[in-house]
RNA sequence: GCCUGGAUGGUGGAAUUGGUAGACACGCAGGACUUAAAAUCCUGUGACCCUUAAAGUCGUGCGGGUUCAAGUCCCGCUCCGGGUACCA
């Protein structure tokens, strides 16, 4: 009998759906989250690459289940997003209407995979139920602050009655507020004017800062959505642009960003990835006095202070233009106005290039007293440190560029430790001792630092600090389709709605578009206002929905709070989180900030989203070439292409398997193809390959619909994990899937054989699965699928050389095979007698007893080369080895003689004799 | 530039703690069944030397080293992928 798949995965698709096979609702387990990273729904559908973390959580979830433990593992979408909008503006329909229909062809295709969902705990997050506790949570950043002595958030309340009973001096906050008040000066104040100081308090707040605008998309961008200097999504220009923003504080969290990754079993490479988008420095603010102004400059090299040539100044700076010297005064107003128009294109594509101007001032040096002149140049960002850095061109690489290319003095104060040329590069190491450095003289690097830091702060010339260089997260986009800002102003000032009123929905506009006066689409709406007042037209990023997702799902239908205190407390963190490493510093760190903030607000009692991440790797597309001779409607096989001249065309993946073409669908492709001649090599017209990115344009786009179609969904599941390590990215390529096509058909058989007449165990049999039990168990623990399919298919191999008809070796092996291939599992299961699902059975603990052998084969090894083996008990010591194998007349023959001069024995793994 | 991950047969990959390199598949070659094909099954398959076999030699990107023993550890390179980039 054949195996009948589409039957039997329909059949099995739909039992689990009547039976609600996978909701997540027995508390009384021990409990277990495992995530994907939930998808954006775009019109184009899955393709091969998307599941392949899919298959593996679901593995995973399936063995947690099997372990017996209570599995949330969900499913949602992320569906606010950019393509549905922009496809909204060019047919007018509406974003929720395009993406619904995206939804429902994601969704076909995900229970085509036989996925273990949990879907009565499915999450949208345009749909107002979730996104009313989005708008939510931000109203709760918007009332807080951060107290950076408590290393936390707190209610904006607290700060408002301590500056009610001693002002702002005694307080240490997030904020870029920099004047003092006291207690009596802020109740004198107006009430915008207590409005403006605590905006700059807020963790949710509106502030002028310079953004990256993206006209083609007519949005502001976060700095992780802009790639190169061009957008993310498009790659259209991005130009930096001052405007009045929503923000969120992201860097009041960033020691603890930082530091929180030691309690985190995320792979080494998206922690760096995220250390380094935080990118901690730890410096001094040193002050240089200019005609009575204070350059405040920020350096991680204070033991270098005496070599300071010069200092320049950001084109932003805000003191620019007060030091700047009548005699220079036009030179620099150019230079400035040609710095501000530089888009982030034209700076990041011109990073070799210097530039740069002479204020004509000075300023003082506050320990040698000698004059410093003041420069600007670009290289030096406005929105990093102080805007402004003292140039040690003898020791830092870019100012030792503006001093060669300016001409201006390189002063030595450090003695390298190795031979350095200072005519032809600064030396930049932190090794070596002071010289020329006054007070710092003989000492080294290390010690000049601390010994500079404290000099400087007790002169009063500066204070240690730490900078970081992540930046505050902007968090208003001018577009349609997000979630609306729950705000209103009232007398130009901001106000959040009172929670009762949310969720404030999306109102319907008449187009998609910014308005006449450059307003966001939002502004189009009619009476979008809150008690008459108006409502802000930006809307939420891409992010905040997904920022804190996993959280809904644990209680996904809670109309009182965004999960309640008990599912919280029960499903804890993920255990288990999968997704692409391309969310390293997005989705990733603004997951972990809002975590902190509602763990800080008391809702959480775990400040960390997820305990360990696994990045999936990236499948590509291989492209399929055909060679056209050129003039002719003749292809040529690859093998012979260079007797020709060719013109390389791509076919589609899809005609093509083992680089074989079908040339009949090629006929069949394009009219134009219908008469083409084919010049052949052995009879088969061989394509030529090329990896590339998976896309419709390249016609290598693989759906998984193709492939369940032909080889089912268990097949696809298995082969996936077939390919390679999980974190690994690979060009897809169907070559091998035959292979596990084949495996399938071969466990059918075996299970249909014995059902003709279960018998009895032999040895062998137990064997083979007592260690397949022990090595699949293992490979699970550490998420090597991979390796579990190749001893499947080594277990099959074995049991059907054995003629293995033990009803429960067979039993075993369902259980452990249905992870990976749930519906056939489900099936031999069945055929086998049992009346319930697979699903609920229990994962076999195998019996070491099984794997004891009495013999081992040693392989005997003459100076670590392999020469032959010789079977000798395994209880013996390395006494009795060495004895026997020093009077084995193998080794003899090949000793021709000669005395070994040692013989070690590794008991149970090798013998090696050295000569 | 910096940070990261990687490089093993014709191909995807395996080798978990330093202990038989190439498991398991694909492909290829030969064979069985068949009028034929598909499907299925069997055999062989790292390279070199050789008519074959046996034996031997070489072999995990390159060059060194440690060790009885190195794909695995150490030092120095090359190339490829991912991230990031005037961050003082």
């Amino acid at each position: 009998m054949e195996y009948a798949f589409k039957q039997v995965e329909s059949k099995w698709q739909q039992y689990w759906k009547q039976q609600g096979a996978y909701t997540s609702n027995d508390f009384n387990k021990p409990k277990f989250y495992v995530l994907d990273m939930f998808p954006y729904p775009s019109g184009a559908g899955l393709h091969v690459g998307h599941p392949l973390g899919y298959i593996a959580s679901d593995i995973y979830a399936r063995y947690k289940r099997l372990q017996g433990f209570n599995v949330l593992h969900p499913m949602g979408y992320d569906s606010f997003g950019l393509p549905a909008e922009q496809y909204a503006i060019q047919t007018g329909q509406h974003p929720a209407i395009t993406t619904q229909q995206n939804i429902a062809r994601y969704r076909q295709q995900l229970d085509m995979l036989g996925f273990s969902y949990d879907w009565q705990r499915e999450i949208r997050t345009s749909e107002p139920d979730y996104y009313k506790w989005t708008q939510w949570i931000f109203i709760q950043l918007f009332h807080a602050w951060y107290d950076n002595t408590l290393q936390k958030a707190m209610p904006i309340e607290s700060l408002v009655q301590q500056f009610e009973t001693n002002g702002n001096s005694g307080i240490n906050a997030a904020t870029e507020y920099e004047n003092t008040f006291t207690a009596a000066q802020w109740l004198a104040y107006n009430q915008a004017q207590q409005h403006e100081i605590l905006m700059a308090y807020r963790l949710a707040y509106l502030s002028n800062t310079l953004v990256n605008w993206c006209a083609a998309l007519g949005s502001v961008l976060a700095n992780d959505e802009v790639k190169d200097g061009v957008s993310e999504r498009g790659s259209y220009p991005v130009e930096r642009k001052l405007m009045q923003q929503w923000s969120l504080r992201i860097t009041a969290y960033s020691q603890r960003l930082l530091d929180d990754l030691e309690t985190i079993d995320w792979t080494e490479s998206i922690k760096d990835s995220q250390r380094n988008w935080i990118g901690r420095s730890q410096g001094t603010s040193i002050n240089f006095n200019c005609n009575n102004q204070t350059i405040t400059v920020f350096t991680t090299r204070p033991d270098t202070v005496f070599g300071v040539t010069y200092l320049t100044l950001a084109p932003e700076h805000p003191l620019v233009s007060q030091l700047t010297l009548a005699t220079h005064k036009s030179e620099v107003d150019q230079y400035v106005a040609w710095a501000k128009n530089r888009s982030e294109r034209e700076r990041q594509a011109d990073v070799k290039h210097i530039s740069g101007v002479f204020t004509g001032a000075y300023a003082i040096h506050p320990f040698t007293n000698e004059p410093i002149a003041v420069w600007i140049g670009d290289y030096v960002l406005a929105g990093y440190g102080t805007g402004a850095v003292m140039a040690v061109p003898a020791h830092d690489t870019r100012d030792y560029a503006f001093a060669r290319h300016f001409n201006l003095p390189v002063k030595q104060v450090i003695e390298p430790t190795t031979p350095h040329n200072f005519n032809e590069a600064a030396y930049d190491e932190k090794m070596g001792t002071c010289i020329n450095s006054g007070f710092l003289n003989g000492l080294s690097v290390n010690e000049a630092i601390k010994v500079a830091i404290s000099k400087i702060e007790n002169e009063a010339v500066g204070i240690g600090q730490v900078n970081y260089r992540q930046r505050d997260a902007v968090f208003g986009r001018q577009r349609y389709w997000g979630e609306p800002i729950p705000v209103y102003y009232k007398d130009g000032i901001a106000h959040t709605l009172p929670t009762d009123a949310l969720p404030l929905v999306l109102p319907a506009i008449d187009a998609y578009l910014p308005t006449e006066q450059g307003e966001p689409p939002l502004a189009r709406a009619q009476n979008f206002t809150y008690n008459g007042y108006p409502i802000e037209t930006t809307t939420m990023p891409g992010w905040a929905g997904s920022s804190w997702y996993y959280l809904r799902y644990m209680d996904a239908g809670n109309t009182q709070a965004f999960a309640s205190a008990d599912a919280i407390n029960y499903w804890q963190q993920i255990d288990l989180y999968l997704g692409g490493s391309e969310h390293a510093t997005g989705h990733l760190l603004y997951v972990r900030f809002w975590t902190k903030f509602l763990f800080d607000l008391g809702y959480l009692p775990f400040n960390e989203p997820a305990k360990k991440l696994i990045n999936q790797g990236m499948i590509q597309g291989t492209s399929a070439l055909v060679y056209r001779v050129v003039n002719s409607n003749t292809f040529v096989s690859a093998g012979l292409k260079n007797k020709y001249q060719t013109t390389t065309l791509h076919a589609d993946v899809n005609m093509v398997a083992n680089q074989v073409l079908d040339i009949e669908a090629f006929k069949n492709w394009r009219a134009e193809y219908a008469t083409a001649d084919f010049i052949l090599e052995d009879g088969k017209y061989i394509c030529g390959s090329e990896v590339e990115k998976m896309s419709k344009s390249k016609y290598n786009v693989v759906t998984p619909d193709d492939i369940i179609e032909k080889y089912g969904a268990d097949c696809l599941r298995m082969y996936e994990m077939f390919l390679g390590p999980l974190e690994q990215s690979k060009p897809w390529n169907t070559n091998g899937i035959t292979g596990v096509s084949g495996f399938l058909k071969k466990l059918w058989r075996l299970y249909i054989q014995a059902h003709n007449g279960y018998g009895a165990a032999d040895n062998a049999s137990l064997k083979t699965i007592h260690k397949t039990i022990k090595k699949v168990t293992e490979d699970m623990e550490r998420f090597s699928f991979n390796t579990s399919v190749s001893t499947f298919m080594i277990c099959v191999n074995e049991l059907t050389d054995a003629k293995c008809t033990n009803k429960e070796i067979l039993q075993w092996l369902a259980i452990i095979l249905s992870p990976y291939a749930p519906h056939i599992a489900e099936e031999v299961w069945q055929l086998m007698g049992n009346t319930q699902s697979v699903t609920k059975a229990a994962w076999p603990v195998f019996n070491e007893s099984y794997l004891i052998e009495s013999v081992f084969e040693y392989p005997v090894s003459i100076n670590g080369k392999m020469k032959f083996k010789f079977p000798l008990p395994t209880n013996y010591t390395s006494a009795q080895v060495t004895e026997n194998i020093s009077i084995s007349p193998k080794l003899q023959q090949l000793l021709q003689g000669a005395t070994p001069k040692k013989i070690i024995v590794v008991p149970g793994k090798i013998i090696n004799v050295v000569v």
